[in-house]
DNA sequence: TAGTGGTCTAGACCACAAA
DNA sequence: TTGTGGTCTAGACCACTAA
């Protein structure tokens, strides 16, 4: 495989060498200019193109390899990681990424965009005062063209002025935050429960009112540690699995 | 805090030093000798103490940083990470360690146990041949006293033969196999879904028939790759939440 | 100021896989 | 045999925290 020689890292950059060979391998990595299954350059290969030490270069492949996007084979080298392993349980995966890597074709509804007021709850999680705006976005979306989760998200406002006026159902929020705002979500917590559908819900998934959902709470930051968005996920029970590999 | 002296690493070990070390580091916090917000040693101690470079002590504490299970704070020291982070979705957890993190009374109440012909399903998640006779010992787990999750565990009773005679609500089935049959999980693969109680569950759960549970479907490997164990782990939805980080 | 973890170097020897 | 990743050493300097 080819590694564009036009990379360079920069000892005056403010973020460590580790973690700018590990950014720009990682994104080789995401724009599918390495695809799976690909082979990473040797690690003597990378010493010598970025000019540090191989604990340097392991340090950042050891990132990549908790990340789940590459795999060390001793004796062979490194390999780009196959889809399909850690997902969601690790990465902040969107919804678009998420239907692809299972195979479906991922769609999007809008049904409702709106301003309101931050409730108690709202500002304890995204650290604001409550009553600050916030948009609200709930869309409804879809695989192979059938209802597959119900996805409300709560911005801070003063983050993303403007971002009522975008077009939710073809346009990635996540995409949009970035080239738009700026904002990047470096971090998440997130919690999983299972819950019986509630009415609105239920409806917009085209299932009965007692259907179980996987119901998915998450906070996500920037690099900032600053609460961005506080999303709700209702998955339903009978179409929507997690899986996860773990260790001993 | 107080590391205990007799501590040793060992050299000619077939498991690397930073191997060695993790793992005393960890049975002392998962045995409860290390207490969340305890402070560790400095790496310099640990350096002092297995008499190994900082590096490997480094690569060990590296690890229990991924497990969640320390914090290294830049200027402080490394301290026992507080629980309720990273929480079953990333390291294989036993009810018991579960529950005490989430600082509740874990109990155990038998259900059945009894030896079974594989299904076809059986057989081929254990990758064994149907009809071969499976230990299937389902359990109530309770947290606090009152029921909490319903936990079926389906063992290829060849691996360890004997297990059937053993009691399973004092002792924890992953100590029987690692201290009588040497058996060690050392990765699994597991799925979540949301479902609706079927009879049978539900009754032992004290819920009603259409309550909402988390299901975990999980296949348990060794450290060569052989499945072991299909566990089947239904958790009340009103009670049990799974807890984890994510990265952008 | 002293001690902590964070980053980095320049080596070394090993186990494993492929030719 | 050659090249790969796996492990380990003995240093170094830095940034941060607390006294």
């Amino acid at each position: 495989m080819q590694i564009d020689m036009t990379d360079r890292v920069s000892r005056q950059s403010k973020s460590p060498l580790y973690e700018q060979i590990y950014q720009l391998l990682r994104n080789k990595i995401i724009d599918g200019q390495l695809r799976p299954g690909d082979l990473l350059p040797s690690e003597a290969e990378l010493v010598e193109l970025y000019q540090v030490s191989r604990a340097t270069v392991r340090q950042a492949l050891d990132e990549l390899v908790s990340d789940g996007l590459i795999q060390r084979r001793q004796g062979r080298g490194t390999f780009v990681a196959p889809p399909n392993v850690e997902q969601g349980l690790v990465r902040i995966v969107s919804f678009t990424e998420d239907m692809q890597r299972r195979g479906l074709e991922p769609g999007t509804k809008l049904i409702s965009a709106e301003l309101i007021p931050a409730t108690t709850n709202l500002a304890r999680h995204l650290e604001i005062p409550v009553e600050e705006p916030i948009a609200r976005i709930e869309r409804l979306r879809l695989a192979d063209g059938e209802p597959m989760s119900v996805e409300i998200s709560y911005l801070v406002h003063r983050y993303c002025p403007g971002i009522m006026e975008q077009d939710y159902t073809t346009h990635s929020l996540r995409r949009m935050l970035a080239d738009r705002y700026g904002i990047r979500f470096s971090s998440a917590r997130q919690s999983i429960r299972a819950i019986i559908a509630a009415d609105g819900i239920a409806e917009a998934l085209s299932v009965k009112d007692d259907a179980a959902l996987l119901y998915i709470e998450r906070i996500s930051y920037t690099e900032f540690n600053v609460p961005i968005e506080y999303l709700c996920l209702y998955h339903r029970g009978d179409r929507y699995t997690l899986h996860g590999e773990l260790r001993g």
